[in-house]
DNA sequence: GACCAATCGTGATATATTTCACATATTCAG
DNA sequence: CTGAATATGTGAAATATATCACGATTGGTC
């Protein structure tokens, strides 16, 4: 069965919390109960999300931490090389090109593309700034089906259905815009302002 | 009662929906199933959130647009006023320092710190970077309640623990760590990697 | 003013998610 | 080898969330 949303994100802090853990003190094994103590999950819902993911724990012991590790990132596709585009080379875009940790998940960003000409030509972070009108063939060229949106508010529905439209995937959108694109197209949404909501309410509170 | 995380995340989608709609055209009223229509979500679910706020539409017309956008606005609480700190003066934190759009929910950065003694002193985006040391007098003098967390992961814990020891009510959390707190102060975590996650998983389907 | 159509408000229903409870399996001690 | 202790794995129960169904209310039309 394809695995909700909840326990993706489940699985990642799963992820993360061990290769901290084994970082500062290799073990070899550990329980649902230690990893449920440290994430603040109920037990039975870290076994029930190992099972999904086909790991098999041993009584008395508890699950190879090696093991676990390894199937998460298999199921993620952390495997798998996945090349993807940067549209919009602004504060946060440029931020996110030097962001050391994607090749970790398998993500290359091999393209930078921005509208405005006067930054199209210049270098950022290794990568040449190409103009927007070379986006459809270099998509299509190289078959890519991620993209990373994050160009302003205006113009963010206009390139993403240029990218629907020459075959795109999945869009990982940082703009501040609920887009609209087919349901087999991805929209994974990164929006601050939803954080922001969440911390706002519990100061008032 | 309390809202839920959802509920103010649903919240916030209905107030850019409308902002973003009334800019382009204004409207002085909306029907929840217009909202559900843009925004692919249950009519039902549209008003029972409208309810939860207090909100009363009009059979046959729908709902007031100001009163909408006005009522989400208070109960966020976007219209008191938020100081928050920055800490960690890197990539990341130096593109959410220039980010426009904080002062529209409230939240205005009064002061940033960083503990590299190379950026102490300097200036960035109209904030003079403080030292470290000089975090626990300031949150105390000027009764800071919220943190933005932007720090490489080694360090993470140690200054959420500083935090936590001298007050502060949240945590912006944009290091990739599962931080440990108190129950009583609030974490929202902005990894990326969880957003990854889902699409690197979609992208192998 | 009376009727019709459209919309809200909400209890009832359905679905999804989490937690509980316990049988089963494994380790370790004596 | 046997028994006690501690894990897992999972069906059942509880909780949370979303959807349906429908009466109540409002605005427009004749």
């Amino acid at each position: 069965m394809r695995l909700k949303r909840v326990v993706l994100e489940r699985l990642m802090r799963y992820h993360r919390f061990l290769s901290q853990t084994t970082a500062s003190k290799p073990i070899q094994t550990i329980t649902s109960a230690q990893i449920a103590e440290a994430l603040d999950i109920d037990p039975t819902q870290v076994r029930k999300d190992f099972g999904a993911i086909g790991l098999v724990g041993i009584g008395r012991v508890g699950y190879q931490v090696e093991d676990v590790c390894c199937a998460v990132r298999t199921v993620m596709g952390f495997d798998k090389e996945n090349p993807a585009v940067l549209i919009g080379v602004g504060q946060l875009g440029g931020a996110l090109l030097t962001y050391p940790g994607f090749e970790k998940y398998g993500l290359s960003i091999t393209a930078v593309f921005d509208s405005d000409p006067a930054k199209t030509g210049r270098s950022k972070a290794g990568h040449t700034i190409r103009s927007i009108r070379s986006l459809k063939p270099y998509i299509r060229k190289h078959d890519i089906m991620l993209a990373i949106l994050c160009t302003p508010v205006e113009v963010s529905q206009t390139i993403a259905d240029r990218l629907v439209s020459v075959g795109i995937k999945a869009i990982w959108n940082f703009t501040p815009t609920d887009l609209a694109v087919p349901p087999d197209v991805l929209v994974r949404d990164e929006h601050i302002s939803l954080g922001l909501s969440e911390i706002a309410y519990h100061l008032k509170q």
